[in-house]
DNA sequence: GCTTGACCTGGAGCGCGCTCCAGGTTGCAC
DNA sequence: GTGCAACCTGGAGCGCGCTCCAGGTCAAGC
């Protein structure tokens, strides 16, 4: 079985060396391997599943809730009924964010357009804002 | 001319009494109205400015950044480039922000599909993740 | 055997963006 | 004129998610 260090970790999952070891501290990660001299040792299934945690947590996930989630996961496939709809909820909110981004973004776009119509055509007389 | 109380404000602009307060005091909110009692008094102009920064702020602009906007937008209409640059370049996060994001959607909503595909036809022998 | 660097642990500290608090004033309703 | 709610100010505190630190261990190279 493949092994990887702190470091090689790390750099694999974007996740800093500080971040690995609070994770595993706060029960995102379980029972993660040791060498005889106490060192961490990723396999290749924890490195998948920082990818998943990367993945919701850059989706804004709380901590709180990952911790839920890497919870059900251990607690074996009779919580599969429960990770489906906490990560449904969670692709919900996700939509809902994009959603709202899209909006937020048409009126900066809207914004900026305005401003080349107001700034181009002649230093006109009226305010900014 | 139409004036607002810090509450109706907060209601209209989503922004708490203290986060006005806040935005004031850091520079985001320039030279507020005072009634005689000394109580902020609104105007049809501060709303809408607040729209711009609520628009600004969820779509993750950090407030430092928004200080800049705010300051250019005080210094009067030869700013107006560099306000178009700087909203150009927040556009263009935003941009990649959603990119992102559907990105990670679309990896949670495998997840769930092959949650769905092991979870329902058996019970079967495999281990999850 | 000594250095060097990657790693360990427990716990403190930090940056951001608010949010809350104490102690006081204002102004409307009764 | 008494309540009461809304507001004021300056400054402290907080929640989140890390990030840093001190003091120590381990393993490999010279």
């Amino acid at each position: 079985m493949k092994y990887y260090s702190p470091s090689e970790t790390a750099e694999r999952t974007g996740f800093s060396l500080d971040t690995l070891r609070y994770y595993e501290r706060i029960g995102l990660l379980d029972s993660v391997h040791r060498a005889s001299s106490g060192h961490r040792r990723f396999t290749d299934d924890d490195i998948g599943w920082l990818g998943t945690l990367s993945c919701l947590r850059n989706t804004g996930m709380p901590i709180v809730e990952m911790r839920r989630f890497a919870e059900l996961c251990r607690e074996g496939d009779h919580t599969m009924g429960e990770r489906i709809a906490l990560l449904e909820e969670h692709d919900a909110r996700v939509s809902e964010e994009i959603a709202g981004m899209r909006d937020r973004q048409a009126y900066i776009r809207n914004k900026v357009k305005w401003y080349r119509e107001v700034a181009a055509p002649a230093a006109s007389a009226s305010a900014s804002v």
